[in-house]
DNA sequence: CTGAAAGCGCTTACAG
DNA sequence: CTGAAAGCGCTTACAG
């Protein structure tokens, strides 16, 4: 072995779960067993050990404890198949995403947002179906064959755009969903929406109040409803500072284009002395193009993020971002539909929003 | 409006996958059909539809398409779990992923490599089941549960270690499964496996033909068995390259310990001329940390990462990588689990390794 | 409070 | 080549 040294593992923010904490001894489930065989061995029906297993009337107290003691000593799990073959849940919701992977795998908004969902579908018995598909047509499709095979109890819809065929979709095939989006409603779906307005007014007054009066946007999607919702945000906020509304150049969010809307912008006069970016990823590019332009950052121009990641705190300088709490949001989302599978009626409810987190990237205006 | 512009969406690369493309019209699903209705519009028995459906001999040819276009015009989906409750599988594979979400967030691996999985198994009518945990253990009691539910057939196992539990764990509990890794094997499982050697040779040979000879590394988690595999693949390159084996320094791969373990180096002397690094995100950092000391990158030091994502594409310079097709390392393992699945026996397999693909980070050494 | 029975949607020996 | 029947593991009215 040559030198080496371990550099340390940094445990901080492990956003993963364990929800089966308990029993952790090595139960040999090899030859699979059923309540019948709980039944023979506690001396009752099947259907007894179904009530005392499900927590409902028809069993006593004691008939009860003495299934359940026998069903974990045998090691039983329900067999899910058999379950929702007599109208129960399967257990399962459904995610798709409908980006293409070279941006899945660099946004990290999806895996945190998984994260969030897993840490309370988990503890429920749930699990998570994932599809990866090109585009809207194969998501709708997706959900219509998972439906129709009893794979999911439930979607959440995400990236929602202005008039989301996927809405009218969902509600036709009849599959409980909840929609995450920045918008308050989404036809008659449960909503989990972020709000835009505070963030975007906490970002503006703050580039406002550095100097900036040439602030430019690198938005992403234009088709997106977070789009829209920021723009709409970004007017009034603007209105409201007296300067003139940002302008925004659309994007697909790679970094690619984040790279070429900032050439674009940094090479008209008067060039912007602040930058927007519609997420981190873009942002990035932006700073590497600042560098090769020779402009300093933050002394040229200022640069802020949404969306905070890693990424944004290993650049030099790190960058000023809008952070908030995806983990949290989609933990809110999985909330609510489990609720929803559950007959529940859910309210639309406002998950967490972006707040400013100044970092290096940002500062006085250059003139 | 404001002004705006749309900068254009740049769609290379979209690696995403819509299967069902054949039944575009919109299926009304509302009422789930099954079999029963089939063979009563048929005149034939619930079984010789289940025949027709299946390929399975039992029905006249003239039956079987009777049967089949009946299915079709009525939109027929399978029940999977009534399917599955008589011992056809679930249609479904697990993956687990034991990192924290903050890193899964970045590493852009995953989201390729569940991206080539899917383009597999989909067209096969198989999902994928998703889980986010905390360590192994969890792991491992995640397959115990899916198993023991009947929830999946068969489960891809990635970023194994030097005596991974998860192999002996997986044969115990008799669940099919595939290891991804780069070792040649798995205990008894079959292996997809991705050659060091051949890469890690061509990257050493490469900084050695421009002059380096101080070559570190920044390496990823000790206890992985890729670890493990380059370290040796280092030290055989660097024999017979007549070098020196690089220094390593280990790392839990986050950006925070990528830039530490630069600093460390960087602030040695006589410094590395030349360093690689164990995947993208640490590069990235290390790009900055040199920024950061005032070190040009390649003329003072050459930076070389290990698997290639749009961040290296957009940093200044852009990264130096080894490049893999990690969409198709996902779709040859999830063919490998298939037949496994299926009952066939798998060969162990290579699949597609590392190449260098330079960019601007790495030059002629500097002394 | 408890047991015997039907049924969920499918597959698969088993007779005809 | 075809039909009638049992069974997969569970849930849930229905009698006692």
């Amino acid at each position: 072995m040559h030198y080496s040294e371990d550099v340390g593992v940094s445990s901080s923010a492990h956003i993963a779960y364990c929800p089966q904490g308990a029993n952790t001894d090595g139960v040999i489930t090899t030859a699979k067993i059923t309540i019948r065989d709980i039944a023979t061995k506690a001396g009752v029906s099947t259907g007894a050990v179904s009530y005392a297993l499900n927590d409902k009337p028809g069993v006593s107290a004691q008939t009860r404890a003495r299934v359940r003691e026998i069903a974990t000593s045998l090691g039983w799990s329900p067999n899910l198949a058999a379950r929702s073959l007599s109208g129960s849940p399967v257990g399962a919701i459904g995610l798709v995403l409908a980006r293409p992977a070279t941006l899945l795998g660099v946004e990290p908004f999806y895996m945190q947002f998984i994260a969030g969902v897993e840490s309370v579908i988990a503890n429920e018995g749930f699990t998570l179906m994932l599809h990866v598909v090109a585009d809207q047509a194969c998501e709708i499709q997706a959900y219509e064959k998972w439906w129709s095979q009893t794979r999911v109890d439930g979607v959440l819809l995400v990236d929602l755009h202005d008039d989301d065929p996927r809405i009218e979709a969902v509600e036709r095939i009849g599959l409980p969903a909840v929609a995450v989006t920045s918008r308050r409603e989404a036809g008659g779906l449960p909503v989990v929406w972020t709000d835009e307005s505070a963030p975007v007014s906490e970002a503006l007054r703050y580039l406002v109040a550095l100097g900036h009066t040439r602030i430019a946007r690198v938005s992403g999607l234009r088709a997106l409803a977070c789009t829209t919702e920021r723009d709409r945000a970004f007017e009034e906020a603007a209105a409201s500072c007296g300067i003139e509304p940002p302008r925004a150049l659309y994007t697909d969010f790679s970094g690619e284009d984040g790279a070429r809307a900032t050439r674009l912008l940094m090479t008209e006069s008067p060039r912007p002395t602040a930058i927007v970016y519609g997420n981190d990823i873009m942002a990035v590019a932006g700073l590497s193009v600042a560098g090769e332009l020779g402009l300093s950052v933050p002394n040229d121009v200022s640069l802020l993020a949404w969306d905070d990641s890693v990424l944004c705190q290993i650049t030099q300088p790190p960058l000023s971002v809008m952070k908030r709490d995806i983990p949290a949001l989609g933990a809110m989302a999985a909330r609510a539909l489990l609720s929803t599978v559950a007959g529940g009626s859910v309210p639309c409810q406002a998950g967490p929003s972006s707040r400013l987190l100044p970092r290096g990237s940002t500062g006085v205006a250059a003139d």
